[in-house]
DNA sequence: TTGTAGGCGTTATCAA
DNA sequence: TTGATAACGCCTACAA
């Protein structure tokens, strides 16, 4: 049984009223009885009942979350999944969410989202800082209205966000670099295919190559394999065909592709039946059947589901039990291959 | 705002009582009432409010942990750790954990530190079946005291466990055939080392071996590696010495431990500066440093504080919350490396 | 500056 | 078979 605030109450001869201004803080009390109860405080190690305190709050949170419109079996599914989960899990303290969807091409879009979710006074709020620019203008709005904010998959240093949860791209580019080598023998040539569904610059799969390229400039040169990089942008026509003939004219040993859209890939080696030893991102479900048949060899999964589930959870933490949170959350690097693939579904 | 049970007794022209008594499944009400108050229930979706509850029925929880006893950087050092982060996070909700540390050598012990779990009368158990026929025995003692009880690690098939969480260790095993055979480049002898700590037949080990002659028998016959098998037992002396004879007499390019003690094997090769891919398991102390230094080429891990977090948290959500619990929780099957250790830790 | 009372939603008890 | 009510611990508003 913990120490209530009637027994602290007695025990410093003071009504409950008085202790409970001191515990929050508020209204007059001598200094007296403050330091008295203060004292009595300490030693019985107080801590308040978090089902009377919630009983009487009984507040109502809503948390808004800003991220990419999607199509089903798309990457950002994945986060919304553990968004809901945790929200559905959390449902009984009374706090809940709320999407705001934009498209990923078009920064207007997530301007005009950014508004709405600022008229809905959000008691916190979730982005994906996909579109740089105008996530900043946003994170200073939610500053200045004292609305605490959280990052999800990637963040923006600058900027004085409450939490983030994602990974480690660089890391993540070398370690794709690891298991290719080790799945071409160290031998033979290597392409990095970047396939984007957006004409935007993106952070994460610039340092993912970085990341890969670095592992082999640290290699010893006898070891050196020859790698070329190659840029495919989904929104031009042909770059179907384009990506077939790259696949098929180099004579290449294994493929990376810093993405999720590494099962384009997979089907055009599957279709052509080439030998290409082929490493990607992210459990998504196009992604899977290609790991199930060992087309795709390794995918390096980044736990979108407990990203979306943390995200929210944190926001729990935070408004309701008043914990602390920690900052910077970096979710591991999972490798996924045909053997273990069963376990991360 | 949830509905309360006010509204549904004022929607049923009846009192809280009466409402209370069809939730509970308490006392006697006429059919009629009964059943138009269930529907009520049914449309409106009612949820207890927690914090009411929680008040109202200040209940405080016992959980006991029968864990094996460990040394600091054992592998049931991790559990443990989970188990109390669980506890702490959760002591607000007056739940709170008990440990019962047993010998794995000694059977008797584990008998022992049963009947004293017994006597403190908890409210549910958390076992670790290292011991497996006393473990038989305590299960229906529990069974018939009707306190439920959870299975970490490994689990009993036969008993009425509420939930287990672990691995699958022939799929460990299958995994850690593919990293191994990824690594020696498909030729060369492999050997597997069993180093064990107790004299005790065990089943997880026995799984592991068993997955991972599997997956080469499957191999065609082309592809197939010479394997090797040995057993170690540490209590008998000088083990250390006959394991250091094998391994440099053999000339293996390649060496399955299929336990956390592969830091062993790591250490003479480093100090003999053999040349052998090296392959293990669990992600303790003594084998990260050799995992960062690339002489243990992958761990598998099996996420052994989130073990113990869940199995504590399944408590919390079965005896305070009354969520349903996934009675089998197999945790995915961590490749970790050099590459992507800092993420695991 | 301090004390008191009412209420949050649920449970349990007692009276009708 | 049903209804009314006190209690859990905390917070807030209002009275003293």
């Amino acid at each position: 049984m913990n120490t209530t605030i009637k027994e602290i109450a007695r025990k410093a001869n003071v009504s409950l009223g008085t202790v409970d201004r001191v515990i929050h803080d508020r209204g007059k009390v001598a200094k007296k009885t403050k330091d008295k109860i203060l004292k009595i405080l300490e030693e019985t190690g107080y801590k308040p009942n978090i089902y009377a305190r919630g009983l009487v709050l009984n507040k109502s949170y809503t948390i808004a979350a800003l991220i990419p419109d999607y199509n089903k079996g798309d990457y950002w599914e994945l986060p919304s999944l553990g968004l809901n989960s945790a929200a559905q899990h959390l449902s009984q303290y009374n706090i809940k969410l709320e999407y705001f969807h934009f498209d990923q091409n078009n920064p207007d879009c997530f301007k005009e989202k950014s508004h709405v979710l600022l008229r809905s006074n959000p008691d916190g709020v979730i982005i994906a800082p996909v579109v740089n620019f105008e996530a900043s203008y946003l994170c200073k709005k939610l500053n200045h209205l004292k609305i605490p904010f959280s990052f999800i998959d990637s963040k923006m240093e600058e900027t004085e966000y409450m939490s983030f949860i994602g990974q480690d791209s660089f890391q993540s580019g070398k370690l794709a670099a690891k298991l290719i080598n080790s799945l071409v023998y160290e031998k033979g040539k290597i392409l990095i295919i970047s396939i984007r569904n957006n004409s935007e610059f993106n952070k994460t799969l610039q340092k993912r190559i970085e990341g890969f390229n670095y592992f082999f400039e640290e290699l010893d040169s006898a070891q050196k394999l020859e790698i070329e990089e190659f840029s495919i942008d989904q929104n031009i026509s042909n770059w179907d065909k384009e990506l077939k003939e790259i696949l098929k004219s180099r004579n290449a040993s294994g493929v990376y592709v810093p993405s999720s859209t590494v099962y384009h890939v997979a089907r055009i080696i599957e279709d052509s039946q080439l030998k290409i030893k082929l490493v990607g991102n992210d459990l998504i479900k196009k992604n899977i059947q290609y790991i199930a048949s060992g087309i795709i060899d390794y995918v390096i999964g980044q736990r979108p589901e407990q990203q979306g589930y943390l995200a929210f959870d944190n926001f729990y933490k935070y408004l309701i039990t008043g914990q602390k949170v920690t900052r910077d959350n970096y979710l591991p690097l999972d490798i996924v291959t045909k053997e273990n693939l069963y376990y991360y579904k």
